[in-house]
DNA sequence: CTCTGTGAAACCCTTCACAGCG
DNA sequence: CGCTGTGAAGGGTTTCACAGAG
């Protein structure tokens, strides 16, 4: 499904759009931080403003979870919190493996983010023997040959490659065939995987090449157009909706 | 789209959609792969599965660059290369500087990909003194003091930022004020800039949250649905496209 | 006859604008 | 009266399907 699609109505009656999936995590970051704050409800517009979007978005994508908000109120931040992430599937625990131990591997592998909400990195696997044993982030690396036995014993269903390019397609072969069904790809590389297996793509090059095609524009509109001071002078910032969002889901149903 | 818009008619007469631009990195990638095996000429289906997209969809992303393709042949590779650089900008050197050499910053500025294809490091910042002077990746980090000065000097229009969360906002609007117009933001926050500013971000345990929702998903239906042999009976799937592409495009003006 | 280039249809996502609950 | 929830309108993107160049 990663499109779900009108086939079936899809589990259930609710089939959230990707477009708002790819937004939750956002809603309940900023959730997460209004709740230590101690804030007990949001208005829309607030929220929305915290998560980097406009308040429209967000409260059409919340009307895909249910009617959580109180009118003339607001939503409850606690109540949301919870809903949000029982949608994602948080509530439970995900074990997750990395595969590839290099600079990126170990960087993933001590990032904070990871460990917190509803994932633990369940092994570290690298197919240079000279790592294997080596503690990085006070997990102990294991060989490549232990893949498929470590996927087994901690029932892994999401994995994470930061191997060179080369290694990665054999990797996530590997992977899929010992269980694996959602892999998070940090190699510059397209996969091909089998249906129901999702894939996700971190490409550090593409995201700069994109910024790189903007910037070329806003350097040629110069010469066109106005110049003088700075080009912005502006910063008006309306604030609100902006952020990096955009991403669109990705997940393909491969 | 993020930027442009209708505003005038944007740079000239071609406005490449955004969906269109996400993807020419995925093309030029599997591109220069051929090239490099020195094949001379490729259709748009060989292409297309290379790029994990399907065909249609890569002739159309093509016809908005122009007619480069030879009807009853394909397209030559070399040529195209040559004129997908040229559009993302990749004939010229963009100095980029990483703000932030942790475990991740570090990893960046080792990473292979970012130096080749028109991207230099230009410089490394920190704002631990202790790291002032240690050299990664062969490059010296400088202190967060010189900033300012590091950007001008070296004409710096493109900014990493691998800082904690909360760091970021701050190191933004120093980047910004000195210069920089386009940020890479791998800390876990929106940024808020002024118009003219292009941001994109990558969200590592935003990445993960949208695998276990799907995750869920899957383990939700095996229960509910069929089961037997495969969950997905379903899916029309028709192979080729695949690929982790999906990411609409993110750039906001702003 | 093959494979590109492209109108047109289909889809999905966002934005608008307002009915109506609290 | 404020703010949510949502039909409806408006864009943008993808897919279809085929005209037509080579």
């Amino acid at each position: 499904m990663a499109t779900g699609r009108t086939h079936r109505p899809a589990t259930r009656s609710r089939g959230i759009p990707e477009a708002t999936v790819a937004r939750l995590p956002l809603y309940l970051r900023a959730l997460t931080a209004l709740s230590e704050r101690s804030v007990p409800t949001v208005s829309s517009e607030e929220l929305a403003a915290a998560a980097g979007v406009n308040s429209a978005k967000l409260r059409k994508d919340f009307s895909y979870l249910g009617s959580y908000g109180t009118r003339g109120v607001g939503y409850d931040v606690e109540y949301l919190v919870y809903q949000i992430s029982r949608e994602l599937g948080l509530t439970q625990d995900w074990p997750v493996v990395i595969v590839g131990i290099g600079n990126l591997g170990a960087a993933l592998a001590n990032y904070g983010g990871f460990a917190s909400r509803g994932f633990r990195v369940a092994a570290l696997i690298d197919a240079d023997p000279a790592m294997a044993g080596k503690p990085v982030a006070g997990i102990p690396v294991q060989h490549t040959d232990e893949l498929e036995k470590i996927i087994k014993d901690n029932g892994v269903s999401i994995g994470v490659i930061a191997t060179p390019a080369g290694a990665a397609q054999q990797v996530c072969d590997r992977l899929v065939a010992a269980g694996v069904t959602s892999i998070l790809n940090f190699a510059p590389t397209v996969l091909s995987v089998p249906d129901g297996v999702d894939v996700r793509k971190v490409d550090l090059s593409i995201e700069l090449q994109i910024l790189a095609f903007h910037e070329q524009r806003k350097a040629g509109e110069e010469t066109a157009a106005g110049d003088g001071a700075r080009p912005a002078a502006t910063p008006r910032e309306e604030s609100a909706d902006q952020g990096p969002d955009g991403d669109v889901p990705a997940v393909m149903p491969a």
